[in-house]
Parts: structure tokens; sequence; C-alpha cells
DNA sequence: ATCGACTAGGGTAATTTGGGGG
DNA sequence: TATGTCCAAATTACCCTAGTCG
């Protein structure tokens, strides 16, 4: 009962104020992601996809879950990007670094983070072709995305089109590039 | 305790968030194959039959246990390449398709292959970038790699050792593209 | 005001799951 | 650390009631 990593549906129901019963017809209707047990059937279901879940409906986030939901995935490999990660650190946000799109897919399903942000300054890296493949898979629908757009770039409008939650310069400020991690993470 | 083949019921259980106990019992029904010692009657799992269990009661599968023995993950966009996908599966390989590296990597970790076939004309992947990236991570050290060469090439060692299990060029034979896949999925 | 569909929650019995001490 | 046993707690399925919304 006491794992880290999974709960049973009265955590759940505890963790949002709900009855337990509730959290099952959550599950049954397929808005909640969990599996069972091959006993009687009892569920369990993994924290990333219950917080998800929390985010998906607007519900607040316990603390206790928080560091699920304080988690990015930089997808980088300038060094001034990398030179925010301890700025971030210091903000309580957990952060990994992917150095090319085949990484990032891979630490994308198995570090789970909250939200991917995304250099499209990238060598080799089509930004639009990553949101098009996140956006189109239903396991990505509640992945947050912060865009960095080249510094030249005008129209940002292209990038929300495309999938991206929010976008900044390349060449912006790093404070303000914490700030709307920050953002989006409280979202 | 750390041996790679077999599992306690400890194991077992933090494995899929239960109680040992638990794992016990679904042994006792005869759910989940396991032997017993000799002296005490302590639990032993294979972890291809824990792996069974957990597939046959649609749990999920922790990454370091899973990949399917005959299950190719083919990332290519080449619609040649795609024609010899029905060829695989009369051969009895489960065929996944990824267009680019970011799905790939995704589709690496979620479904799990026992090999990868790596078309390297594919456009905007760096072949090489992403055999660093295989053979730079430990959960992908069994991962079997082919690469299908651009058919100029001629230096098919690079490949190797860069790290690839076996080489063929783009214009080869459809029928030994599929011989060489069943060889590497044998081996 | 009533109806119908839907949602949340209560009660109960049966069974699984988990904890403590040997 | 794992087992077997006993016991308490948690969970499920089923049926029911109350509330909400159009």
């Amino acid at each position: 009962m006491s794992e880290v990593h999974v709960l049973t549906t009265g955590e759940a129901a505890r963790y949002c104020g709900v009855n337990f019963r509730t959290v099952i017809r959550w599950i049954e209707r397929g808005q909640l992601k969990a599996y069972k047990l091959p006993g009687r059937g009892d569920h369990r279901i993994c924290v990333e996809d219950f917080v998800a879940f929390l985010r998906d409906n607007a519900m607040p986030v316990p603390a206790e879950l928080g560091s699920a939901t304080r988690k990015v995935l930089l997808m980088a490999d300038s060094p001034e990007l990398a030179a925010s990660r301890p700025l971030l650190q210091q903000a309580g946000v957990e952060v990994d670094i992917a150095g090319d799109s085949f990484s990032a897919g891979a630490m994308l399903v198995t570090s789970k983070p909250a939200m991917l942000v995304l250099d499209t300054n990238l060598e080799g890296v089509n930004g639009f072709q990553v949101l098009d493949t996140l956006r189109s898979r239903s396991e990505f629908a509640s992945l947050g995305v912060l865009v960095i757009a080249p510094s030249g770039e005008v129209n940002q409008q292209r990038w929300l089109d495309a999938g991206a939650d929010a976008v900044v310069a390349a060449n912006c400020d790093r404070n303000e590039l914490v700030g709307r991690i920050n953002l989006l993470l409280d979202a």
C-alpha cells in the first residue's frame, strides 16, 4: 500500500477529496489510466498517470506528488540552455536533458516529464515534426510543450498552432525562460 | 540478489506495486508460474514467466524486463521498406514502423522490440548519432541493430564499428533483408 | 412541475490484500 | 529476506438514493 510509484483507488480518492467509487468510475470511463490486479481486479494507478489526470482536469495537485509534475525534459544541446539547468533546479524543477530527438522520444516515455522544452535550433530536429508526433499520440495529450523559437522568428503563432503551449525566443532572458516554465508547470 | 534471470517474490512485488504476500498468493493460485527452492521453499520466478503474467493481465511491463523476442522496429519511411512488412509478418515477425527518430525513440521504449532496423537513408536522421545514443544506454544493450546503408556505401565496417550488429545495402534483395532479420532475431 | 439521463455517494456481502508476530 | 498463519483493513460488485442539468 505504501509503494511510492503506485496508488490504490482509495489513496487516489483521498488525494482529491472524492469517494473511492468515483475514482473507479473515472477509470471505467477511461478518463484515468489504471491497471487491474489479477485477483479481484483491484486497481493500481501510476502516480504519473494520476497527476496527468489531475492536470487535465485542472484539479489541484497534492504537494507530495508535486515532484512528478515538476519534471521537465529539455531537448537541446546548446551550452546556454544547459546553463539554465541549475536555475531550474533551484526553483524545484527536475531537469532531464536530451541532445537529439531519438533520445528525447525515449526519455519522454521512460522518465515521464510533465513538460517538454523544445529548442527548435537543435541540429537535425524538425520542431514541427516533433509537435506533430506528440499531438497525434494520446499518451502525450497532457504533456506541456514550451518551444524555444529561433531569435529571428517573427511568427510565434505558427508554433502555437502546431501544438505548442507557449513560445519564447532563443535570445530571451534566462530568468524569463525559467519563469515561463514555472508558469506552465503550475497551470 | 541482482541476478538477471530470476526474481524473488519481493522483487516481483515491487515491480508491480503490491505486497509480496500477494505475489505468493498469485503463485499459489497458479496464476503466476514459479518454482520452489529446496529448504524453506522460497519462490523463484523466471523473468519470462513474470513478463508473460504481466502481459496476460494487461499490467505494465517494466522497461528493463520487456523486449518481445520476435518483434522489430522498422525505422524508415520509404515505401519499398514498408513493403517488406507483410513478408516479415509471414515469417512470424511482428513489425512496428517509426517514420522519424523521435517516434522511434518513443516506440523503442513502449513497444520494446528485440531489434531495430535502421534505414540510414531516412530523411533528417543521423544513423551514427542513433547508434551512439543506443549504445550509450544500458537499457538498449541487448537490442539488435540492422543498418540499411545507402546503396553506394562502400565501407560497411563503419556501421559495425559504430555499434550495428549487421549491415545491408539499401538496394539489396527483399528476401535477403528478411533473412538477415531472422538470423539476428534467432541469434 | 415532471421527466430522463447522468453523476456522486451510501450500504452490504464477499473476497482480496496487507500487516504483525512466530 | 522469505515463508505460513491469522486477522484486520481495503476493495470490488451490486443495488439503491439524492442531486444536477436541460
